[in-house]
DNA sequence: TGCAAAATAGCACGATCGTTCTTTTTTGGA
DNA sequence: TCCAAAAAAGAACGATCGTGCTATTTTGCA
């Protein structure tokens, strides 16, 4: 049962799961615009060139294909903000480099909607596995984001009696406002406002102030040696609950 | 065509406003709940024992249907936030009051959902009047936040170099914060968090901070003698362009 | 109290939804 | 190259959607 590229498949099963990939790309884009909710069999297998059956026949239910845009979403947020901040050496420059990922895409999805946040205000009062699907990733999120900030103090880069859960909370206002007004609002200063407000709680958070308060930071962060992701074990994968 | 209380209307009209008043306000509760795109005159008949044509009478259109709802909500938005705190002095007791009674009206909607937050989220791509109205209506809060952040300034209450447009970003954050961590993770430290962060905020700029942090403040405000709206020509309804 | 007008109900329409079942096409190892 | 299995398409289902049209009931002044 558990034995790997062996007889356990039924048969082959090649261009199946090629093209279901290809299907839940086009899902994503679709569920990133108009919501999980909105997205329908029909509409996905006009996109898809596909018939309704031929799409259906891949998930065998629209939870399913819900469930699969979550984890791909999922996947992708991963590889794209919690990863690379991991290159980032431990403590502060890289509870930068988490901060500023996140930022850069959430202003990417401005135009595209972000699934963590209208799939929050869809399912918000909607039991089921959607709504544990998403909570889950990003209390994932949420959590390293935390155990970045505890490094951070643990390092001695933030006061040593600063609450690190206020902090997470307050950083996660600071995206969702960028989200809400610079996507629904369209107001084009939401970035910079964000990159103030995390100047603001890192200098509120006991991050010493540098010299010259913007760009001295930063230099900083890029000068360290790169360290390779050395007990890479901290996978966002881990430890989702954090007791929010 | 102006005059009031006589003839202008075709006839009279009584019944049918009182009926429409109520279909509204089971729209409202529905539309918090499931969303302005899930609000459907078929459940809207139900849960308001009529018939779906006799609902719809009342509206021509789903989406002027869904103007109405947004409309209320902006009335009851203004009458529970905004008037209220009109009786607090102006400065930093107003603006402490108009936080504070919005994050009392979104905690409260924790349950129910609230509007501005879930509308956004469902029409952030999809133009059209439904969209406008939500957008007008939250700018016009955002902008009654801000003026009141230029009045605390003014009375020499924050610091006089402070960027207003700043404040009432991270604010605005941390409203957003609580209902996401409040309503779709469940967190049940959200509120706590939220006060937290209006004192770091408070703090960052320049509100002289009180002898004991937590109570003080919260007292003088109270003491302050409950000015009459003196000029009460802060309307929530002026000046929605505030070019954010 | 009668009666026009307003308010509500009833009914049917085309469209789209998720899903099931059956049939056709495509795939890839023997 | 053959052929079973996989993949995709086709057709139809009951339900619900918003909306028009036509009847019926209710309202409130003359």
């Amino acid at each position: 049962m558990a034995s790997r590229s062996l007889s356990a498949e039924p048969r082959t099963a090649h261009k199946g799961q090629q093209t279901k990939a290809s299907i839940i790309d086009a899902a994503l884009r679709l569920a990133t615009q108009i919501g999980l909710e909105g997205l329908s069999i029909g509409a996905l297998a006009e996109v898809a060139h596909m018939s309704k059956s031929g799409v259906f026949a891949h998930f065998g239910s629209r939870e399913e294909l819900q469930l699969s845009v979550v984890r791909e979403y999922h996947e992708r947020f991963e590889n794209e903000v919690f990863y690379p901040a991991l290159k980032a050496e431990r403590g502060l420059p890289r509870l930068k480099a988490l901060f500023e990922n996140w930022t850069r895409r959430t202003s990417a999805e401005i135009d595209t909607g972000c699934l963590y946040i209208s799939g929050a205000a869809e399912f918000d009062d909607r039991p089921g596995p959607v709504r544990d699907a998403l909570a889950s990733s990003v209390k994932t999120w949420l959590a390293a984001v935390y155990r970045g900030v505890l490094q951070a103090r643990d390092e001695g880069h933030l006061a040593a009696d600063m609450d690190a859960q206020q902090m997470v909370f307050e950083l996660h206002g600071l995206i969702l406002a960028l989200q809400y007004e610079a996507r629904f609002l369209r107001s084009a200063k939401s970035l910079d406002r964000t990159a103030k407000g995390f100047d603001n709680i890192l200098l509120r958070y006991g991050a010493h102030p540098p010299k010259a308060p913007k760009v001295a930071a930063k230099t900083t962060a890029k000068s360290g040696a790169l360290r390779k992701p050395s007990s890479s074990s901290v996978k966002i994968g881990r430890s989702a609950k954090v007791s929010q």
